[in-house]
DNA sequence: GCGACAG
DNA sequence: ATCTTGTCGC
């Protein structure tokens, strides 16, 4: 696929976003997906299936593959996305919710990872980054506390306080859920800075390549 | 033409 | 993404 096909791709998918949640979603189980690369062109895809109580980790699968799609600047689902999709296959217990380590609508197409993955597979999504597309405010130092991350005139997302003292993360909503639902889940997942579906994703998926 | 640009 | 344990500071 050239880079060409893959932003008409993203532009055919992305009207299938919602950005409505689901008056009876009960979120459960959610999952955590990460990729990690070797210093070849191998890669681990990683998902983590957590109780979202307990945070308890009640399920995970872990695929090894090849980056077949350079990593470029707002076609990064290109890259994960086909290994994540196989590694999704794998698991027992199905998800409420997929927590993508990237961004849903804070995309200069609003369609990030989080929305290709919500949209491809039908599950409601969101996309928490470590560093932003767009601007933003720092957010009060308060856990909890949060401003809107803005591109080109319009509110993408959120720069989100998980925790007191360190930087925020970026949410946004990948598909099926809206912006203060999708905060409220991330924040319930966060121990220290990253939610902890995505420390334990991340973990596994490097473990796998050693 | 120059800088920006998730992981 | 990746290189990476102990250590400084509140």
């Amino acid at each position: 696929m050239t880079p060409e096909e893959a932003v008409a791709e993203q532009e055919r998918l992305r009207p299938s976003v919602s950005t409505v949640t689901d008056p009876g979603l009960v979120v459960r189980h959610v999952a955590g997906l990460d990729v990690s690369y070797a210093d070849d062109d191998r890669l681990a895809a990683a998902v983590v299936v957590l109780d979202a109580e307990t945070l308890r980790t009640v399920d995970s699968a872990v695929v090894t593959g090849k980056a077949d799609f350079p990593y470029v600047p707002g076609l990064f689902a290109f890259r994960e996305l086909p290994s994540l999709l196989r590694a999704l296959e794998r698991l027992t217990v199905p998800p409420d919710l997929l927590v993508c380590d990237g961004q849903g609508l804070a995309h200069p197409r609003r369609f990030g990872l989080a929305c290709h993955l919500g949209v491809v597979t039908g599950l409601p999504s969101v996309g928490v980054a470590k560093t932003p597309m767009g601007r933003f405010d720092m957010p009060a130092d308060a856990r909890g506390a949060h401003t809107d991350l803005v591109d080109d005139g319009e509110v993408v997302g959120r720069a989100l306080r998980t925790r007191e003292g360190v930087k925020p993360v970026f949410v946004s909503v990948g598909h099926r859920i809206d912006l203060d639902r999708a905060c409220a889940e991330v924040l319930r997942l966060c121990v220290t800075r990253l939610p902890e579906t995505t420390r334990r994703s991340d973990s596994l998926g490097r473990a796998q390549l050693r």
